[in-house]
DNA sequence: GTGGTCTAGACCACA
DNA sequence: GTGGTCTAGACCACA
C-alpha cells in the first residue's frame, strides 16, 4: 500500500486508515513492532508530528500498544482485531445502504447496482 | 427531509448534498423555483452566505439556475438530472466496493456482506 | 440577431447591445421607428422595465430619440451612427491588444494569433 | 503588476485573473509557495475572505493547490499552466473577431484595423 | 423581493 | 503561521 493522501482530507486521518488497514490486512502483524514513528514519516513525506498523531489515535482504540523506551507493537488481542476489521465492514455497508436508500434506491435495486459493478471489475 | 448537520463536515457542503437529493428526488421538481437563499438559511438555521455559496457551487454543476433579479430554479435538463443521480450511485458503489476490497474482501464476501444488512433493515 | 442573453451579465445591457448592434447594421436604418417596448419585451421574452432602461441608456447616448405620444426613432444623424460604431470597433481592439499585452505577447505574436482564428474561420 | 480594481466587476474575479495572469507570466512560477491570503489581502487592501473566495476558484481549475497547514502552491503540471495561457489567449481572439464580424466587418477589415492599432503602440 | 458581493471579525483544524 | 468556515450585517444591481 502507497502512502499517498488525497489531500482534501485531513492527512492524520489518512495516515490512521493506512496503518489500521496494514494491521487488518496483516501487513503489521499481532504482537509485531511498528515502525518508528521518524521512518514513516520518512517514507510517507509528511510531518513526524502528524504520524505521532495518527499513532496516538489508534493507540486510543486500542489496537496498538506503547512499551515505553522500546516502541510501538500491534496488540495481541486477535479477536480485538478482527472486531475492528468487522466492524468496519458493517458501518460500510450501512452507510452504502443509507446512502441509496436515501436517493430512494429499494433493497432490490441496491442489490443490482451493487452485482453490476462486481461484475466490471 | 430534516435540515440537519453533522458538525465535523463544511454546513455548506452538508446543504449542497441535501438539495441535490431533493431535486433528484423531486421534492425540487424540474423547473421549479426554488426557494429564496434567505428562507432556506432560516429554515435551516444558518446564515444566508453559506446558503449562499452551496447554491452557487450547485450551480456550478449545471442542476439548477439563476434569473437575475428573480430566483433560482431547477434545470429543465432531465437528462442531467438523473445522470447526476446516477454518477452519484455509481460513486457510491464504486467506492464501497473499492473500500471492501482494500480490507481484504473478496466479490462474493462483499456480496454476502450487503445481503446481510438488506435483510436487518 | 436572435433576443438571447447570457444570463451571467445584466440582460439591459445585453439588450442595449443588440440593439445599437441592429442600429450599426442597418437593420433599424436612419430616421427609422423603432418597435414598441412593449413589443421588443414579448419578442425577447423579458419584462417591459428592462427593455425601457436599455432604450434609455441608448438614448443617453444620442443614437436615438423619443417623439412623445408617437414612440422613438434613430437618429438621422449618420456620422454619428457611424462614429458610434468606428469607437466600438477601436475600443475592441485596443482592449484585444492591452489583454494579450498583458499575457506577455508581443505584437507580430498578436498578429500571428489573430491571423491563424481568421484562417480557420 | 498593481492591485487596482475596476469598480464595475467583482473584486473576487478581477483578483483570480491578476492572480492567473502572475501564474501565466511566471511572476509565480511552478511549484512556487503563493503568498499568504492575509498577505495579499493586505497588499491589494482587500478583505481576506475575498482573496480566500479567488483562491479557491483558482484551485478549482487546477493550477494551484493547497498543501494543509503550510499554504498554497503553484502547480508544477507546466502542460497545464501553459495550456491555461493558450486557452485564455485563444478565447480572446475568437471572442475578438465574433464582436467584430457581428459589426459587420469581413476579416481583412478586421486585419486591417488590429494593425493600425499595433502601429500607433 | 431576489441574488451577489464584500467587510469585519471570530474560531477552528492542521502542520 | 496557514488555510477554511461561518456569522452578522451591510449595500448593491436587477427585475
Amino acid at each position: 500500500m502507497a502512502w499517498t493522501f488525497s489531500g482534501n482530507r485531513p492527512i492524520f486521518q489518512q495516515l490512521k486508515e493506512i496503518i489500521i488497514l496494514k494491521i487488518i490486512n496483516s501487513e503489521y502483524k499481532t504482537g509485531d513492532k511498528l515502525p518508528p514513528v521518524r521512518d514513516i514519516a520518512l517514507e510517507a513525506g509528511v510531518n513526524p508530528n502528524t504520524v505521532q498523531r495518527a499513532m496516538a489515535e489508534i493507540e486510543g482504540e486500542g489496537i496498538i500498544y506503547t512499551k515505553r523506551g522500546d516502541g510501538r507493537y500491534v496488540s495481541e488481542d486477535e479477536d480485538l482485531i478482527s472486531a475492528v476489521k468487522s466492524d468496519c465492514v458493517n458501518q460500510m455497508a450501512n452507510d452504502f445502504v443509507q446512502s441509496l436508500k436515501s436517493l430512494g434506491l429499494d433493497s432490490s435495486q441496491i442489490k443490482t447496482t451493487l452485482e453490476e459493478i462486481l461484475k466490471t471489475e
